[in-house]
Formats: structure tokens, C-alpha cells, sequence
DNA sequence: ATAGACCATGTAAAGGTTTACATCAGGGCA
DNA sequence: TGCCCTGATGTAAACCTTTACATGGTCTAT
């Protein structure tokens, strides 16, 4: 009975008096099979408690059943919740979900693609926006790939985000709405995608506010905290300070309420801040750091079913999934300070 | 030159002019091979590109270069950084990282078992505490497996965690220190061994110091916020109250400091309060928590290391690896108020 | 009655490795 | 010279599936 080796579908075959092809069709086809072999092949799988060895069926259809993930960070705490949208979606359709980082070290995405090289991966979804790179040989076969978060560059791979532009907008309508004109923002200089989307909205509200183009004031960070910092540490430097900060992410607003706590200025009292992402900090700040949520899970979910979609069909549906972003109004804001308003 | 097919490695030995034989060997026990065949071959694989197929060296072998790993629930933010841990220290040893998560449901964890069954991985790191169980014949197949956090129920499976006693020992004796006496223990009464050990170490702790069996409030909730919130109201409800709550995690301890804050109490001056892990919220608080932090990277490298030994070896090497927990001072601990010691 | 179509099932090849066993050449020793 | 040993390489089986093709039986339409 209980062996110490697996049961194979030789084993199947032989109590149920069938072929082994019967076997497997009645597996995977089992319309191409008589309702009475159907019977006494799933009885004979029940008795012997047989499954199926992925490595032998993975060999034979010439791809796994494994979809790679790669991240720069999977100790991101951003990351877990895309994960866990990702394993969901993929699990349910009989995939297994592998994960990577390559902490931007070139050598590790060479690693990857070694990997991805022997068969190991029948897709691929990158966090990166980059794709791995090594020997040509290699490189001309990657399996079906789905970025998320950013388009990956070189182009012509679909890609799950959040509406930036939208998201934007909904923040510096907020702001807006709370009484405030001239408005900060805080980017980020590295030419990632996300950031120029939310630039724009910063702009087309503030264009449709009919706010002057002198009202303006963008720093250019680099998206960390310490950039927040540096921020209000500039900005304060210049003669006209904003009445709110509206920053690229939540990093950098973290870094612009430290700096402004430094100060000794209250917020939202004396200035507003608001940030971009939802990261699990920002509702412990104090005071609470009113955002924009990624759907996490969703984009996770979104981008695998995605990816089962290209690796079924063969042909991207459709190039770009922007998901809904949603404002999340904590106390970071308020009407502007009539300190600053006055002058 | 650039096919659309993998090399293979007949395409290697037609190259170097050998045989197949010779050219797995030539990989796998170049000690075995002359030193001019193995250069014909190494140049044959660069001229290729060839990678070695995962699933037929696996299907060959009869076992899979892939570690499982499953939690209760991957977006834990405490999750992710063992994650960079784990696979570290398993992509150094060729292996690559699964993730799956239960959710403390036993559909999904049978779900692991079939595929664990069908041979796609070598090992099995457990975060979950249980082992899956299902059909007789799959669970007595099981690959080899490691515990972390908490030792595997159904014992005989090594585990990694850190010394919860000694955390707990360190907590009680900074609250000692400070002048506290009266310490209250939020603990948790699900039987899990991690909370029985620190208690050991509250226990042991106010033994060493002499602090008499009546001076001590031990009160068991269940290790989530809500439960610290309810311990606040009822201890407030007794006629002796602590000067500190020493609480069994981070989130009893958020929990705590929320029920007092609702009172209008201000830590640390009215009473100190801590937790233990660390987890990311923990120095977002304000006051920032005194707590223990886990060494999350570094127990994933041990689990996975102490994995691969076990692999390879076939003997657990040791049953238990227990890493040194630190103490994290920040502000949630001061000496004792006046205002109830004076009582 | 017979050809053709169709259905259920079986046979066997193929997928890329690893490795036990066979082979062969060369060298040392009686 | 003949024998055995050693070291390098080759041959072929095995790992477990899936599936194209073959087989044989039943039914329908001529």
C-alpha cells in the first residue's frame, strides 16, 4: 500500500486495466473517454493517491509550471501585499509562484536569466522595469512577461499599475478644494514613468484651477526620505514658501513632515502635506498621512491574470491595465494657514 | 547561431566532438575528465549558450531544485524581510524560492501537499506551525522540512527561531531597571510556544528581582490589537494597576497604547509600556516602541542554510537554532509615575 | 453486404538528463 | 609476451509523461 515510492500512472493503469494513455486522458481529456474507464480510472487514482510528476509532464510539454517573479526588493513591505494578490490568482489556476530579487545588481538578473534559460519558468513578471540581459542566445527567449508598476523598458511587454495621472489629480483637487494655491511638489528626478504621470496631474489641476504658472514650485528629489528633508530645507531658503507639500510618495513625505517638525511647525496647521502609495507607515504617522492607496492585491491579481491570459492566448489583450487609485484622506491636511496665506 | 530552440546538451557533445556522457560529466565531475576535453567542452557550452534543463536533470534525479515555503499569510509585512533571508541564502546554493500562504485554511494547505507530492520541491520550510496533512500515502512522503518561529507540531522537525525567553528576560529587565515593580503581562492564550516562553522570562525575571507572586498581573489575551485595548479596560477595572504593561507582541503593545491614550493618559510618563518583535509600525509610533527585535533576514539565512544541510546530509545536524534577540530602547519606557507608586 | 465514418483505446516515440556498465587503450609486472 | 589494472570515454537504459498514429469495433448509409 503505502510505498516509499510515488505512485506512477503505470501504477493507475494497472488497477484500473487501461493504458496508460487511457490514463491520461481520462486526466486531461476526459471527454475523449467512456463514463466507465472514466470510473475505474479515477477509483484506481484514489487507491494509489496518484499525482502526477510535474517535472516529467513539465519535460514533455516543454514548460513549467512556475511563474517567476522578480523584484528589486522583496523586503519591501510594499511588496507582501502584491505577493499575496499574485500567489492567489496563480495558485488557482494550478501555477506555483517563485520569487527573486536582484537588489539592482546586475550579476543576480544574469542569475535569472540562467534560470529562466533551463525551463525553470513558464512566465515571467518583473517589478523592475527592466529586462534581465546576458548572452543572446539567451536573452532571444524569454518566456510571456507582464511588468507591474512600470512599463518595462525596451517596450512591447504589457504592464498593471495604478492610474498616476488620475491619482495626481485627486490629491491636488484636495488641496485645492481645502483653499490652497500655491502647492509644492516634491518629485523625484529619476526618470521613472509613475513620477512624470503624477507631475502631470500636479499640473493639469492646477491648470484647471487657473493657477498661475509662478504660483508653481517643483523640487526635484529623489523619492527617499532624506529627499523630503532636503526639500523643505531648500524650499525654506527660497522667499516664497507653499502652503502645502504634495510629494511624489510616502517616503518623501515622511521626509517632509520630519523636516518640518524640526522646524516646530504643526501640521496640518501650518502647512499640509500629502504623500502617494499608502505604505503601512502612513497611518501611523502623527498626524496621519492622508494618500493615495495602490490597490496592492488587486494590481497583484490583475498582472497574473494578465500573464495567464498571455501565456493561453499568445497575444497580449491589451497593453496597459491602469487600476483605480483611491484617496485616502487622513489628517495631513487643512484649510492653508492664514500665516502663510497673508503674505 | 540563434535558434528557437534551447541548445540541448547532444548539441554541445556534436560541438566538442564527445559524447554526451562526457559532456554531463565534463558539468557535473570534471575531476573525471581529461583536462583537453573538458576545455572542448567548456568552449562548445559558450559557443551554445547552453543551460542545463531543469526539468529533465530533475525528472532524472527524482528531485527538484525548488524550496517551498509556506506561511500563514505572506503579506505579513514581518514576513517579507525573512523572505530576502531565505532566498539569499537558497539562490547561493542553485535553489530557487516557492511561496505559498495558507491562511490558516486546510483546502490550501492540501492544495501544498499535492504539490509537494508531485515532486516540484526538494524541501519544505514551514512558517505555519502544522504540518499539511491529507491522503495517507502523500503525507508519509513529505520532503524534508524546517520550522520557524515555532517548532512544528507533530515534533521531529528542526526549527529557527529566536530565544523568546532571553527577549523577554531582557524587556523585564529594563522595566526592573527603571524602578518598575508592578508589571503587567499581556499575554496570549493561544497555546502557541513562543508567548509560553516569554513568559518564562517575565516569570524568571521578577524572580531574580524579588518581586513577590502578589505584585504580578498576568492577563491573557489573544496577540492582536484589539486584545491590548481590552486588557487596558479590564486591568483599569481592578483596584491595583501596573506601572508598565509588558506586552507578548507589538501588536498587544499598540493595542495597550491606544487603550491608554483613549484614557487620556500620556506614555511614557503615566505608565511604559512594551512589545516585542519589532515590527514596522513599531518606531512609527508615537511614543516609539520599546521592543525586541527579530533578526527576521538573518533567521531566514539559518533556515534555509540549516535546510540545505539537512538536504544533503540526510541527519538533522541540530534541532533547534535559537538567535540572539536584541533590545530596541526607544520611548515607550520611563521610570515608574509617582502618581501609583505613591498608592 | 460493404464502404466509410466515428469512437474508444492501445502502442510507441519523444522530451533532455544522469549513470551503471561496457569498451578500449596504455602501462606495469611477472 | 601475456595478464591485469587503471583511466577516459562511449552506449544505452531509465526517469514519467503526453500524444500522434494505429487498431479494432460499431454504426450508418448506400
Amino acid at each position: 500500500m503505502s510505498n516509499s515510492t510515488p505512485a506512477t500512472i503505470e501504477d493507475v493503469a494497472r488497477i484500473a486495466e487501461v493504458s496508460i494513455a487511457t490514463v491520461s486522458r481520462a486526466i486531461h481529456m476526459p471527454e475523449k473517454v467512456a463514463n466507465s474507464t472514466r470510473l475505474k480510472v479515477s477509483q484506481a487514482i484514489a487507491i494509489t493517491g496518484y499525482t502526477t510528476n510535474a517535472m516529467a509532464r513539465s519535460l514533455r510539454l516543454g514548460r513549467s509550471n512556475m511563474i517567476l517573479v522578480v523584484a528589486p526588493d522583496i523586503g519591501d513591505p510594499n511588496f507582501s501585499n502584491i505577493l499575496v494578490g499574485l500567489e492567489n490568482e496563480a495558485r488557482s489556476h494550478g501555477y506555483g509562484v517563485l520569487i527573486g530579487h536582484t537588489q539592482n545588481d546586475a550579476q543576480r538578473g544574469l542569475e535569472y536569466l540562467k534560470f529562466l534559460n533551463s525551463n525553470q519558468a513558464a512566465g515571467l513578471i518583473l517589478f523592475t522595469g527592466i529586462l534581465p540581459f546576458g548572452h543572446q542566445s539567451m536573452t532571444a527567449r524569454l518566456p510571456p512577461c507582464v511588468g507591474v508598476f512600470e512599463p518595462v523598458f525596451n517596450g512591447g511587454i504589457p504592464y498593471v499599475g495604478v492610474d498616476d495621472t488620475e491619482g495626481a489629480r485627486k490629491v491636488i483637487d484636495l488641496l485645492l478644494a481645502e483653499g490652497h494655491r500655491k502647492i509644492a511638489f516634491i518629485g523625484d528626478s529619476r526618470t521613472r514613468l509613475a513620477y512624470s504621470r503624477r507631475r502631470i496631474g500636479y499640473d493639469t489641476g492646477l491648470d484647471a484651477a487657473n493657477v498661475s504658472a509662478d504660483q508653481r514650485i517643483v523640487f526635484e528629489g529623489d523619492g527617499t526620505i532624506e529627499s523630503g528633508r532636503l526639500a523643505v530645507e531648500q524650499l525654506f531658503m527660497r522667499d516664497t514658501l507653499p502652503t502645502a507639500f504634495m510629494c511624489v510618495n510616502d517616503q518623501t513625505a515622511i521626509g517632509v513632515m520630519i523636516g518640518l517638525g524640526a522646524r516646530g511647525y504643526d501640521i496640518p496647521r501650518d502647512f499640509s502635506v500629502t504623500g502617494f502609495d499608502d505604505v503601512p507607515q502612513a497611518s501611523f504617522m502623527s498626524p496621519a498621512l492622508t494618500t493615495i492607496r495602490q490597490p496592492r492585491t488587486a494590481i497583484g491579481k490583475h498582472a497574473m491574470a494578465l500573464l495567464l491570459e498571455l501565456l493561453s492566448d499568445g497575444q497580449p489583450p491589451e497593453t496597459e491595465i491602469l487600476l483605480r487609485p483611491d484617496l485616502v484622506v487622513r489628517n495631513s491636511v487643512a484649510a492653508p494657514s492664514l500665516k502663510w496665506t497673508k503674505r
